[in-house]
RNA sequence: GGGCGGUUGGCGCAGUUGGUUAGCGCGUCACGUUGACAUCGUGAAGGUCACUGGUUCGAGUCCAGUACCGCCCACCA
């Protein structure tokens, strides 16, 4: 034992105690078990993704609650995994590509998806290998990927599933399409930013003949985006808008273009906005589009997918979307066409991949119908089935379940699971299949061809639940460990994940997912800003591992977490979590130090206490336990990472080892300490794996800590009257200090130390204390006494039960330090004297700056304070 | 436009159903190296709990409103 080093060394011991784990199958679970299972699924990072603070925060939670239910005998069933992740994967592939001059296109589809493979092959387990850094105890065996074959078969299961009760249908409308990526975009994917952009009026002219009133010859239509102007094909006024009234059905000339366009009327238009008229381009715009239907126009597209303008657009063909209007603009300004431009602030969409503005396009999509689907989810959470921690989410929840709109799940790209639809192309039949069929059921034709299109990657992650577990097969596993108990996440994926997972969850095996959700915070800088590479305010989980362990980082990272509060994160954070493993170290090394020899895993109520000290540790210990695992059960992580933390820091190193100490050097053998150091370690495993199975092993190595039960409440241990009495002994000693420290009592001399008891009861108190007074104080002498009178030249304190007299005659030169106080009380008038002299120049008051004045003020008040107590501590050497 | 979160000692934050003296970590100051630990120990200083009003015997905690900071959602061109 006594090689044990001074330092807890992390590195040294991490990944061999990972290993070690592993190789002994710890960390899986068996749906045969007799236990009770506990399951979670893993929020499947992006398969191109590199550990970053939030997955940290993110599984250390997981992994405390999973290695908390093992602990306490649950089948406790991790399930790991990544995701596909479409778009990221290949612009990622496509990035690469490009460094030797290719693009997809000239690989063409099946090379770039063997290209897709081939990076997953080799780039794709860099996440997972990071989250066993962080000590994640997944069942590694039970690993998946949103792509892999049995995942596939789910989401053709699905697909069919929904497409036979006709709630994904496909059609021509407005979608988010993002011109960099190439591809639809769901609502979710297309985040709202606020934009600084500008207005532009433009003047529409009447066509020659008709009649007019307003301002001329022209209507004046507002424009965020004038080059979609091209595919005007109407102005809309609102019906009530005098203004306009006499103009509706009369035929304007679309400048440039020069097609005839009608005024119609519409109650969608705002009469407040801009000039009340309102340009109707069905093919770029949403209300357009459904505006456009109400007058039966057709849309006319004038761009690409590449957002270049197409043929519609006349002279402008070929350009870019912005090059364009910039064109635009010229040419109506040209021609007096240009009526004003103005600032103006909104909202644009953007790509949630590539941050490119995404631009309402009208185009042919697949889509689901969400309604059916929301409902039975609305009802789950409403009924309380599903449980939101923190509450509030649920609201949220619940809004946008209410309002939810059909989900795109199209994407015009290559990487993803591709739609099980195929097209005859002689007789134009529609075919849904798992398979692509050898001939037409329709017409025998052998031409048939698959549809282009990929699902969008939430289509496989929204099964994750089930799918991992086996699903649409009905597996043991799925048996037994579904529902799954609890999913942790971040809100940022509420809707994109968590709510289309109790959609499916329902839809698909009747069932809900996971019956709670626990949302916690945002990781973010000491600024406020959410860590991202693109701001370059991260902080790498791997540094912090390489530098302060891994229980460091999982300990600060939860005990600075507040539940489902944003998390704000400095490197020196991560001191608290390295000091208290090597606490954790060092405290374990001093009790193995000294208990050789004793029993491991004795029950403490069966030994007999005759300490004081070892009843209040225990008493302490039982009620930690209690408070633990209470607050794990509510999902209050860092409360219950405080309370450990306290009791092992304070209650147990600071007052109960100094207690024993004295008596483990008179060569007794503590078994309450070794019992309580192995009751704290097993507290303290889920949240710190490495360290307590670094001690574990020098306790029993033969045996993994994450093998031993989690600890039980022995309420019969909990004794509030000891802990009153050790309450009444610890704030004897602590006066004793104080009066050591404030007198500059030097540790040499002889001190004596007069208790004079003020109640009938408060003798009592000490009964078996008074060692720990002489000891812990560092006394020669403790003389109990009710008739003492105060002695001369002696330092008082007064307790509730007691009077405490020390008599400094001896100890202290009392004139020395009468004089050493005075001196001080002097200097400290001195000083005040002189700051008061230069808060009243004026010179300095009002030259000098504000922040030095106040420093000043702050100063004189300070000094006006040391010099009161000066004054008290100099009557009580009188 | 709607919704949500935050405001507590110099800094960063806890504070569960309202209940004695409001806690913790860092930092500051003083002392300390007695064989677990200086990544430590002992002690000290430091707070009108954003503001206004209300409910209550009692409010950091509940209610209403105000201010500032932040987040999410939203098809006014």
């Amino acid at each position: 034992m006594k090689d044990i080093p001074s330092r807890y060394n992390p590195q040294e011991v991490e990944k061999k105690i990972y290993r070690r784990w592993q190789d002994e199958g710890l960390f899986g679970a068996e749906a045969s078990s007799r236990k009770k299972p506990f399951t979670i699924v893993i929020p499947p990072p992006n398969v191109t993704g590199i550990l970053h603070m939030g997955h940290a925060l993110n599984n250390t939670l997981q992994d405390i609650l999973i290695r908390w239910k093992r602990m306490q005998g649950f089948a406790s069933l991790w399930v790991p995994g990544t995701d596909h992740a479409g778009i990221a994967t290949q612009n990622v592939v496509e990035k690469k590509l490009a460094t030797s001059g290719k693009s997809r296109d000239d690989l063409g589809r099946e090379k770039f998806i063997d290209e897709v493979w081939k990076w997953r092959e080799e780039y794709g387990s860099t996440i997972i290998e990071q989250l066993k850094r962080l000590g994640s105890s997944c069942d590694w065996q039970r690993t998946r990927f949103t792509m892999d074959e049995g995942l596939s078969q789910a989401v053709l299961e699905a697909f069919i599933k929904l497409h036979k009760k006709g709630l994904i249908y496909r059609g021509n409308y407005i979608i988010n399409w993002c011109p960099r990526c190439h591809t639809a975009l769901s609502d979710e994917e297309a985040p709202h930013v606020d934009t600084e952009g500008k207005l532009y009026y433009i003047k529409y002219p009447l066509k020659e003949g008709e009649e007019c009133r307003v301002k001329g010859e022209g209507v004046v239509v507002a424009t965020t985006r004038p080059e979609t102007m091209l595919g005007d094909v109407a102005v809309a006024v609102n019906p009530k808008d005098k203004r306009y009234k006499k103009l509706v059905g009369k035929t304007l000339i679309l400048p440039i273009i020069g097609r005839e366009i009608e005024i119609v009327a519409d109650s969608f238009v705002d009469r407040e906005f801009g000039t009340g008229a309102v340009k109707v381009t069905p093919a770029h715009d949403p209300n357009d589009f459904e505006m456009g239907k109400r007058h039966s126009l057709d849309p006319v597209l004038v761009m690409n997918s590449d957002a270049t303008m197409n043929e519609n657009a006349g002279a402008y063909k070929g350009m870019d979307r912005f090059e364009a209007r910039a064109g635009i603009l010229k040419e109506l300004e040209e021609k007096g066409l240009l009526v004003k431009t103005e600032k103006h602030q909104h909202a644009v969409g953007h790509c949630y991949r590539c941050h490119t503005a995404v631009e309402p396009y009208l185009s042919l999509q697949w889509f689901v119908n969400m309604k059916e689907l929301a409902k039975p989810a609305i009802e789950a959470v409403k009924k309380g089935k599903i449980k939101f921690t923190p509450k509030r989410w649920t609201k949220v929840y619940l809004n946008w379940m209410e309002n939810i709109r059909d989900w795109c799940i199209s994407r015009q790209i290559w990487w993803g699971h591709r739609i099980p639809v195929y097209y005859c192309e002689i007789c134009k039949e529609v075919i849904v299949a798992k398979v692509k069929p050898e001939t037409c059921p329709e017409c025998g034709s052998t031409r048939i061809r698959q549809d282009e299109d990929v699902l969008d990657t939430w289509f496989s992650s929204w099964l994750w639940p089930f799918s991992t577990l086996g699903w649409p097969e009905k597996t043991k596993d799925l048996e037994y460990f579904y529902p799954t108990d609890v999913l942790v996440t971040a809100p940022e994926i509420l809707f994109f994940w968590v709510a289309r997972m109790i959609m499916a969850g329902l839809e698909f095996t009747g069932e809900i997912p996971f019956s709670d959700v626990y949302l916690h915070g945002t990781v973010r800088d000491l600024t406020g800003k959410k860590m991202s590479k693109s701001l370059g305010n991260i902080i790498d989980p791997l540094d912090i591992i390489n530098e302060f362990g891994a229980d460091a980082l999982r300990y600060s990272m939860i005990v600075i977490t507040a539940t489902g509060q944003d998390v704000f994160l400095s490197k020196e954070k991560f001191e608290i979590g390295r000091n208290f493993a090597n606490k954790i170290w060092n405290a374990s090394r001093f009790v193995l130090m000294n208990v050789q020899g004793l029993a491991l895993n004795k029950r403490c109520s069966r030994l007999s206490l005759e300490h004081l000290a070892d009843e209040w540790i225990l008493s302490r210990l039982n009620r930690a336990v209690e408070a633990v695992t209470k607050s794990l059960g509510q999902y209050r992580f860092n409360e219950a990472e405080a309370l450990v933390y306290d009791f092992f820091w304070h209650d147990f190193c600071d007052w109960y080892v100094e207690m024993v100490k004295p008596e483990i050097a008179g060569g007794v053998k503590g078994q309450v300490l070794l019992d309580v150091l192995e009751s704290s370690l097993k507290l303290l495993h889920p949240f710190m794996p490495f360290v307590t199975e670094a001690v574990w092993q020098n306790i029993d190595e033969r045996h993994s800590i994450m093998q031993e039960a989690w600890p039980r409440p022995d309420k019969k241990l909990v004794k509030k009257d000891i802990e009153e009495r050790v309450e009444t002994i610890k704030s004897i000693i602590v006066s004793i200090r104080n009066i050591r420290a404030d007198m500059n009592i030097p540790h040499s001399k002889r001190l004596v130390v007069y208790l004079v008891p003020l109640k009938k009861a408060s003798e009592a108190k000490l009964k078996g204390g008074i060692d720990y007074i002489k000891n812990l104080a560092r006394l020669d002498e403790l003389v109990i006494d009710k008739d003492m009178k105060r002695p001369e030249a002696c330092a008082t304190a007064v307790l509730e039960d007691f009077n405490i007299f020390i008599p400094l005659k001896g100890v202290i030169d009392i004139d020395a330090e009468r004089s050493r106080l005075t001196k001080k009380m002097q200097d400290a008038k001195a000083q005040l004297s002189f700051s008061d002299r230069r808060l009243k120049d004026k010179n300095f008051t009002a030259r000098a700056p504000e922040k030095i004045v106040a420093q000043e003020k702050d100063k004189a008040e300070k000094l006006g304070e040391q010099i009161t107590r000066l004054k008290s501590t100099l009557n009580t050497l009188i």
